[in-house]
DNA sequence: CTTTTGACCTGACAGC
DNA sequence: TGCTGTCAGGTCAAAA
């Protein structure tokens, strides 16, 4: 479920009660994830202070005395911060209990999250070193967008979604993007203009930074929140709208298939 | 090197 | 009520 925009807010939820705080305890119910959970960790968390919190492309970052936890979500990911531990789910697999009572609970019933840790700068982690730009960093320019685009001949989808040139675009900002910036997900890299790109990136901007505001609204809940917060009652422009009109001029929105994601897109708004 | 495909998992849903 | 097939918000490794 989580793409960037809610891995933020998960992000910005989790910082003002983990941080301070010392990890009391370690559960791993399930270990197999994308990759096994580390079994240390039951040993060597728990006493460790809780430094600081950050979010690199769709992985979270927690800072401990000795390093970091690094965590992803995968499709199906979603953590929750209780007070009451209520009985653990099936699908809950890993839990940190803090020193003020309080329970960071991760579910992900399909597993292709992670849990990790490393005790170097996680930037240099083999997960995170290959990783491209950052969307909402001011890096990520047209000009970026442009010389990276130019000896492709892959489709601009495909290329925005590619985490080594851009980090944490998933297959709905992608479409939601590429309508908003008026160009078609199959283009070629190549053939983008240096206008094309500018229109693309601040596309991918202002899509992300909305539904990151749409989602602050729902951040007061988040303690109590299911663990889901959703995408945030976020109305799309086409992504899951295969034959409805296009909000914009009503031709039926296209639904087709890139790789094996679907793509979606206005024939007449996107040429 | 770039691009495409397969793999990892479970659950929800449509159709028979 | 099953059963089968398809699809789902991610992303790495291997193949082409």
């Amino acid at each position: 479920m989580p793409e960037l925009p809610e891995v933020e807010i998960i992000y910005r939820g989790l910082e003002p009660h983990l941080v301070g705080r010392t990890i009391s305890r370690v559960t791993i119910r399930h270990a197999k994830l994308r990759y096994p959970i580390p079994a240390e960790l039951t040993a060597n968390l728990p006493g460790q202070n809780i430094y600081s919190i950050a979010r690199r492309a769709k992985y979270l970052l927690i800072q401990c005395d000795e390093g970091w936890l690094i965590l992803h979500l995968g499709m199906s990911g979603s953590l929750r911060l209780m007070t009451n531990a209520s009985p653990a789910d099936r699908h809950d697999h890993f839990e940190l209990a803090l020193d003020d009572g309080q329970h960071m609970r991760l579910r992900d019933p399909r597993r292709f999250g992670a849990v990790l840790w490393t005790e170097n700068d996680p930037a240099i982690h083999p997960l995170l070193r290959p990783l491209g730009v950052e969307p909402l960093s001011a890096a990520f320019t047209g000009h970026y967008l442009h010389t990276i685009v130019q000896q492709r001949t892959a489709a601009i989808k495909s290329l925005l979604m590619n985490s080594h040139l851009i980090a944490g675009i998933g297959n709905i900002y992608a479409n939601e993007a590429l309508f908003r910036a008026g160009v078609r997900p199959e283009t070629p890299g190549h053939h983008l203009s240096h206008l094309h790109c500018e229109k693309i990136t601040t596309a991918v901007k202002e899509t992300l930074e909305s539904a990151i505001a749409a989602g602050g609204s729902s951040l007061r809940d988040f303690v109590n929140a299911a663990g889901q917060p959703g995408y945030f009652q976020q109305h799309y422009n086409v992504y899951g709208r295969g034959q409805e009109p296009c909000r914009v001029c009503a031709t039926p929105v296209n639904h087709s298939r890139q790789g094996q994601r679907s793509t979606f897109y206005c024939p007449h708004c996107q040429q």
